[in-house]
DNA sequence: TTCTTTGTTCCGGA
DNA sequence: GTCCGGAACAAAGA
């Protein structure tokens, strides 16, 4: 499940390998990911450099030399596979090792210079691939509404102070809310409220300053540690089963269950709970 | 067959 | 107009 982290380490990939090659041509096998597929849109993307990659949110934006952006979700499933055809053989390439059950994803299949391949691969088929002129990225209905970068100083106690003026909700729907802070989800709201040691049900409005305090540095030490541990692992961004491996291991309270909580001193079993029908973790001790 | 998973969008009600 | 919660939606595996 890619979030902000997994997004940004995908993006350094892609940086690192593709960027400054050129489209030479594209093939489109998905007649639709999350939404139709304009054929016609992708494939003239053919001839572009591919200039710059960014990320906004969950967002990658791979910018061309033509003024227009390729802009991806990966949703919940997607990921890019880049096979070095000059280099990877049937036995040092995990590509050629893949399933029959595994390649019937890829969904579309960038040409690109230097006989490097891109390959887009989606289980669940939730993500997405749209073309966009470039100067109209502000005003995309996908980008426009986010909130601020959780890593920027723009998300400080004085932006929280003024959004929930006015607003009732919980604290677990507040991070969830991509307008208040954009690029985190289920499985990091659940960590962050559990390093924070707050309640997810706990109201905003009876926050305290200290307390929001906490969440913005347990964000950040979350982020950056999972950017840096996926980063580590997808290093050789070839192996796809590097890729999947650790970071799952880094979680204390998503998925854990009839477990009992990792804090010292505290044997406290995990409480799961549905929560605006999506799961949710937590120790009932150490987050009251 | 049913349940689960996710982020996003849409809709009704306040 | 704005906010909020809930539901719908996408696909596939267990």
């Amino acid at each position: 499940m890619p979030e902000l982290p997994e997004v940004e380490v995908v993006k350094r990939s892609l940086e690192k390998y593709i960027k400054n090659l050129t489209i030479k041509s594209i093939r489109i096998k998905a007649k639709k990911l999350r939404y139709i597929i304009d054929r016609k849109k992708l494939k003239k993307t053919a001839g572009k450099k591919i200039n710059s990659i960014k990320r906004r949110s969950k967002y990658l934006l791979l910018n061309l030399n033509n003024n227009q952006t390729i802009l991806v979700h990966l949703g919940m499933t997607g990921k890019f596979f880049i096979i070095d055809k000059k280099k990877e053989t049937k036995k040092t390439s995990f590509y050629y090792k893949l399933s029959f059950k595994d390649k019937k994803h890829n969904h579309l299949i960038f040409y690109l210079n230097k006989n490097i391949r891109l390959i887009y691969n989606d289980v669940r088929k939730f993500g997405f691939i749209k073309v966009i002129l470039s100067e109209n990225l502000k005003s995309n209905s996908h980008l426009k509404t986010l909130g601020p970068e959780p890593l920027s100083n723009k998300f400080n106690i004085s932006y929280i102070k003024k959004y929930i003026i006015n607003k009732k909700k919980s604290l677990k729907d507040l991070l969830m809310d991509q307008k208040f802070v954009s690029g985190l989800g289920n499985i990091y709201v659940n960590e962050i409220l559990f390093l924070s040691g707050l309640n997810p049900y706990q109201n905003i409005q009876n926050t305290r300053i200290v307390e929001f305090k906490k969440i913005i540095k347990s964000t950040r030490k979350i982020l950056k540690k999972s950017i840096k541990e996926g980063g580590s692992s997808i290093k050789n961004f070839n192996d796809s089963k590097g890729k999947n491996g650790s970071y799952q291991q880094l979680f204390n309270v998503y998925g854990r269950e009839g477990v009992k909580c990792v804090k010292n001193k505290c044997r406290v079993i995990i409480t799961k709970t549905n929560m605006s029908n999506r799961a949710t973790f937590f120790c009932k001790s150490c987050q009251k």
